[in-house]
DNA sequence: TTGTAGGCGTTATCAT
DNA sequence: ATGATAACGCCTACAA
């Protein structure tokens, strides 16, 4: 049986009002009291009820955090500064692994309005028809992380993902790399995936290059198994490639080992600048070149907002991160 | 104002007690009103407050998951499989960064004590004897993940880390190295430090191979950093070596980092097994030949047994996985 | 088959 | 400074 307040009211003759003002410093107690309270409770090991609370409180001091996969570092990031910025304001966060399935997308939505969550991150993945008039009429305060709405005034965190890719394929050029090929996620993706490309089209036009289909590969994610086929596929059919922009830190690593076993050198033969800045970009041989995007700053700054919702039920200001090129040793200055 | 109960059983015409069993599944109702009540739930977009429903069944379908670290590939996993079984049990996970750090560690147990979460599943740290005093006192069903309690029966679910240290060792002798180092992590880490560097030392003993203090760097901690300063230092006081074992994977590629910079050839010059098989294993320059656990496994094992624990409140019995040594190309064959 | 009422552990509003 | 008591939203005997 586990003690409630009415135990520590009665083992310390005071009714269950005045430990409740003791346990929330509402005035109303003597220091007398309190101290014999106080020593109640250490006796007893009481811990107060926070479902009974929420029930009151009408805040369950919880929020949702969405996330298509888990299992990439990029997440872990997000996850991080999440965490870090909800157990600063004394709440915590459920994660949900959703695995981009619209489905289970939908029933964890319903899950964390039953959970009585106080509000919802939703990271990497486009915020659907669906899920918006899910959250709207729920009225729960969201804000987006990497990802958008476009069709909805929702809040978001982000980096410019076209400019990013343009200033990656920029680097590239400005280094004097000309057959430039680019490995994209999935082009059907409209937050990380044609923006992308877009860029690296943008930089390659604005530049006077040439730029044939055959250069751009869109395969179906952004891992490294992408990275190893796209760029099988890349230098078959664009033999003179000679820089690779990679849509994501994990297909530039893919880019690297293919390239490794064909026996071509990065960067003497084969430049490549990948984008997102994982840990991993440090760790590859040679480090890799690649374009930051802050992510855990990211994961705070979405948190914070969703906070800012909670607390002050003001509408705030979406936010876009600059990004940055960390120049490391995959690509060769010609 | 969000609609509860009482606007569904007055709209429809009915007693709250007729609405919650339908909503429950309790016998006593009829299949009309069954679904006139679910007519006007649709339509008031309806759904029951789960916190309401914890404060009676003293259920919150909610385990809490304690990591030292978030950022590591290796919690990712483990967090995966725990989400996986977490919510096929219709529950949620809330996650605790604790960062080894006993006072947050402290806090966060109270917290969710206060949560009323149904169990806990503790990661990768010891369980010292502050935690244990808590968890038993707040008869919180827990299991520990990738770590042990050396003074009291605690289930848990892991690898032995000992043997398979062992094994990584016997392997790089078996392919016929002897001057074999180790780049261990913290010595002080009674669950994944001194029993690897044991498991070394035992089978460098077993096959008479000597083996003084030079050959063995415990660094601070399991980090790609640890790994880049450990060889550092080890080829330093023993360039003689020719194979290494490193204690996790982050700090094997860190050697091969080391190791490419200094011209030195893996594995033609230097063979590497590393520990944990973590998908970085395979995207290494070259391919990580690592020894594995099965890493989600034994986060959904770990979950699975705190369900078994909450539902049946039996008590479980813990279980070692199986560890092998996943052959890639980082190890050379004499 | 259905409704009434008490209780889950707190907080908040009254009195005293 | 303190105590009774009504909520909070739901479930569950017990009645009807």
């Amino acid at each position: 049986m586990t003690i409630t307040i009415k135990d520590v009211a009665k083992k310390a003759n005071v009714s269950i009002a005045t430990v409740s003002r003791i346990l929330n410093d509402k005035p109303g107690y003597s220091e007398e009291t309190k101290k014999k309270v106080m020593q109640v409770i250490e006796e007893l090991g009481y811990h107060p009820n926070g479902i009974a609370r929420g029930l009151i409180s009408k805040r369950s001091h919880t929020i949702g955090v969405l996330v298509p996969k888990l299992s990439s570092m990029l997440m872990t990031e997000f996850v991080s500064g999440i965490e870090n910025i909800t157990h600063q304001n004394g709440s915590s966060a459920i994660i949900c692994h959703t695995e981009s399935n619209g489905k289970k997308t939908m029933q964890y939505l319903q899950l964390l309005k039953e959970k009585q969550i106080d509000g919802i991150i939703f990271a990497s993945e486009l915020l659907t028809e669906d899920y918006y008039q899910f959250v709207k009429k729920m009225e729960i305060p969201i804000v987006l992380l990497s990802t958008i709405s476009y069709d909805h005034p929702v809040p978001y965190v982000r980096v410019d993902d076209q400019h990013a890719a343009y200033s990656a394929t920029d680097y590239l050029i400005k280094n004097g790399h000309k057959n430039i090929g680019m490995i994209g996620g999935n082009k059907e993706d409209m937050v990380a995936g044609q923006p992308r490309i877009d860029g690296y089209l943008q930089a390659m036009e604005k530049h006077n290059l040439s730029c044939t289909d055959k250069q751009i590969v869109s395969g179906h994610g952004f891992g490294f198994e992408d990275g190893v086929d796209g760029f099988r596929k890349l230098i078959e059919q664009f033999p003179e490639v000679t820089a690779v922009f990679a849509a994501s830190d994990e297909i530039a690593l893919g880019v690297i080992s293919v390239a490794y076993q064909m026996g071509i050198k990065v960067p003497e033969q084969l430049s490549i600048i990948g984008y997102d800045n994982l840990s991993l970009a440090e760790m590859s041989i040679p480090p890799l070149t690649t374009v930051a995007q802050p992510l855990k700053q990211m994961g705070e700054k979405a948190t914070e907002m969703v906070f800012d919702i909670i607390n002050n039920n003001k509408t705030v200001e979406s936010r876009i991160f600059p990004h940055a090129i960390v120049e490391r040793d995959s690509v060769r200055k010609i």
